[in-house]
DNA sequence: AAAACGTGGATAGTGTTTGTCCGAGATTAC
DNA sequence: GTAATCTCGGACAAACACTATCCACGTTTT
């Protein structure tokens, strides 16, 4: 069980952006946080097929947040970056080999797709209870614009 | 995120292990389930290693559960397979970069590692809900004995 | 002694993750 | 209009984990 490193940049772009007056170049977040700019550039277009940024082109352009920080979740990041799939899935062994079930007995999800849907259910609800708004109070606008202002 | 496909097999065995009345070899394991015996079987010894099945060895070997059903959690499974390593780990970004923060600020988990141990904490907890005996309560052992049984 | 069985290491094949690079297109400043 | 700045999207490669197989060896029962 493990999740994609890049939700941890995209989540520190996430924060950074709800703060920030303008929009911010992506290369100019990879900095802010000592990261590689090209594979950032990756996740935070992951972020904009997802609808949680917008990209403003051209010149003078980067990234900004598409709604309000307290209407984005950690779980809204965390699939956009690493995907909805859910982590397990059932391959339906119960159907296979000399044990195999008659298919007439195997029309509901077995139990133990049941019991890993549902802890993965929890999983998703925790992530959902905490906003990038949440994330992002300790940080002050005030030191980012600062760090921002003089490029 | 994504939990390993031996997973599915592991729990499968357990299953089985708990209502059979003898040792069954790793092979048979397989047969019954319709996988490949070879890496089954490191899967096996991934579930000895953590205590979960003890291995008779020679003639007339094979795996038996240690405990009673009752007791052995799919989380116990989970994490004998997939290993106890959390999903999410924070690689201290918030001391990187530009924005870096100084080192007194960062004595305590920075938020959104918090938000994440938590959202895995409740993961853990609804799979330490269920046990194997529960798993294995509609699978009648008088069949098992009579699939085992004729070899 | 022989047969059946688990153990542990070595070894590939495969797929995913991580990361880089570059051309095309969009937008603004001059 | 032209140049500069920036994103987009895909191609590409290296690193790593997962999946799977095989074999030599020790153990146990008959
Ligand atoms: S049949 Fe194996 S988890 Fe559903
Ligand atoms: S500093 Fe990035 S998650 Fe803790």
């Amino acid at each position: 069980m493990k999740l994609s490193g890049g939700v941890e940049w995209a989540l520190h772009c996430c924060v950074v952006l709800s703060r920030a007056s303008a929009p911010v170049p992506s290369a100019r977040l990879a900095e802010l946080h000592g990261v590689s700019k090209t594979y950032l550039a990756k996740h935070l277009q992951a972020l904009a097929r997802a609808g949680l940024v917008r990209a403003a082109e051209g010149r003078d352009g980067g990234y900004a947040l598409t709604r309000e920080p307290a209407a984005i979740t950690v779980l809204d990041v965390v699939e956009a970056i690493d995907g909805d799939q859910p982590a397990f899935r059932c391959t339906e062994i119960r159907q296979q080999g000399e044990l195999a079930l008659p298919p007439e007995e195997c029309r509901v999800p077995c139990g133990i797709a049941r019991v890993m849907a549902e802890a993965e259910r929890s999983w998703r609800r925790s992530l959902a209870g905490t906003t990038i708004a949440d994330l992002g109070a300790s940080l002050d606008p005030a030191r980012l614009d600062r760090v921002l202002g003089r490029g």
